[in-house]
DNA sequence: TCTGGGGTCCTAGGACCC
DNA sequence: TCTGGGGTCCTAGGACCC
């Protein structure tokens, strides 16, 4: 590559959650750095929500992983220092860098809450996309104080691989003459949009790396994957040649889908506890839903059983769009009531889909009329707005044992996730 | 004192209509 | 009375991502 080229970069923050901490704690005194010792991000296990979410790299040095249980951590690693998330303070460290990304180019694509697309000004050359991506590196590293790791390359999958490549605090290129030596030698599953499944069937077929997806023929690989999408076969095979079109995008697309779940902290087997956790989860996806001033037509409920974990679901569509709470909260109760066959529950979810603006509501004649409830839900969102989320709750909730407001990451989460094009 | 929570996209298969 | 085909809408669930 010796002439000037359009320059795709892909940032990635090293150990996201743990380094957000590790800052902070930094910050406020701290006199250990946490990525310096066996740690990890890990949500508590007497709530039922012990897995690893960020681990520091000594801890990976004992094979803790993330996504595992906080259990498995500790087993592996007795002495690892378990830290409780703080989702806000995640977010703001996010916010931060994106802010800073953006002093650099227009072209900014916030791919999830730890990494980000961009697309350098004007075309470059090779060198100068590397010194690019250097000066961005350095400065997030001296301005924010966590690291990240840059993939230089001239489209999003290729940039987003190279990112991979080398951690902590690295830049690397992979550019399409490289792909062969540095892309073809790993193992299939790093491939982007190769999963668990996916993987799996590939083995079976003898593709182990990502050098033998690049010279199955193309017609397998469609047959193999027909189930999946109708191009998801030719699109690995595209990925794993390293060709990948779409263009950097500055605005996430429309939002399609709100929901929330939550993991109870006991087994549920009664209906009116069920009913409590739909209420409050209700709660949250209402109020995200009126503050994206969207309605949504789908209602649905997912139900995970405690034995086996499986989830199952049950959904239905409405003839006008709601977000209020009372009314996605009653449709909830009735899938509910539905579909539960009455095992144990480990978790509950519920989630709006087909959303449109809030602005065309058509409200059928057959179906109620929840304005009433409406003002009641635009009052109590102003109340929590002020004063905070909890300075308004439901007297159901009050010593029931159980969350008023269920749900994750809370209003700033969900991050746009593309599959099959990045 | 046993594995989270937020999304997107896609297909299969049944119901229903012409 | 039996049979075919095309199309749309809807729900359940799988696969993938971070």
């Amino acid at each position: 590559m010796n002439r000037k080229e359009r320059i795709i970069l892909h940032i990635d923050v090293n150990s996201a959650f743990l380094s957000f901490e590790a800052v902070h704690r930094l910050q406020h005194g701290a006199t250990v750095d946490v990525r310096k010792i066996p740690s990890a991000v890990a949500g508590s296990q007497a709530t039922r929500h012990g897995i690893i979410l960020a681990k520091s790299l000594p801890a990976k040095a004992y094979g803790v992983k993330t996504g595992e249980a906080s259990w498995e951590a500790k087993q592996k690693c007795p002495g690892i220092v378990l830290i409780p998330p703080d989702y806000p303070l995640y977010m703001c460290c996010h916010r931060a860098l994106v802010r800073l990304l953006k002093d650099y180019s227009d072209k900014v694509q916030v791919f999830s809450i730890d990494e980000c697309f961009m697309e350098a000004p004007g075309m470059l050359m090779k060198e100068e996309s590397i010194r690019f991506a250097h000066r961005i590196r350095e400065h997030v590293r001296q301005e924010l104080g966590f690291t990240v790791s840059v993939g230089v390359s001239t489209n999003k999958l290729l940039a987003k691989m190279g990112s991979e490549l080398k951690k902590p605090d690295a830049v690397s290129t992979l550019f399409p003459p490289e792909v062969g030596k540095k892309m073809w030698p790993l193992p299939v599953e790093d491939l982007y949009g190769v999963g668990r499944a996916a993987a799996a069937k590939l083995h079976r077929y003898e593709i182990h790396t990502i050098g033998d997806l690049a010279e199955t023929d193309v017609k397998l690989l469609s047959y193999l994957f027909k189930s999946y999408s109708r191009d998801h076969g030719q699109m690995l095979w595209e990925y794993a040649h390293g060709v990948e079109r779409s263009d950097i995008m500055t605005s996430g697309p429309p939002t399609k889908s709100i929901g929330n779940s939550c993991t109870v902290h006991f087994d549920v087997e009664d209906r009116e506890t069920a009913h409590a956790v739909l209420l409050s989860l209700a709660e949250t996806v209402g109020m995200r839903l009126r503050l994206a001033n969207l309605c949504g037509r789908v209602i649905g409920v997912s139900i995970r059983k405690s034995g086996d974990l499986v989830t199952y679901s049950h959904q239905v569509k409405i003839q006008s769009s709601i977000d209020c709470t009372d009314a996605i909260y009653e449709y909830c109760r009735r899938l509910f009531d539905a579909a539960w066959k009455g095992e144990p529950i480990r978790g509950l979810g519920v989630w709006v889909n087909d959303l449109s603006s809030s602005g065309y509501i058509q409200l059928s004649a057959l179906e109620k009329d929840w304005d009433e409830k409406k003002k009641v839900d635009r009052t109590v969102d102003a109340i929590r707005a002020k004063y905070g989320p909890f300075s308004i709750v439901r007297g159901n909730f009050v010593q029931s044992g159980l969350a008023p407001l269920a749900g994750g990451a809370g209003g700033d989460a969900g991050f746009p996730v593309m599959t099959s094009i990045l």
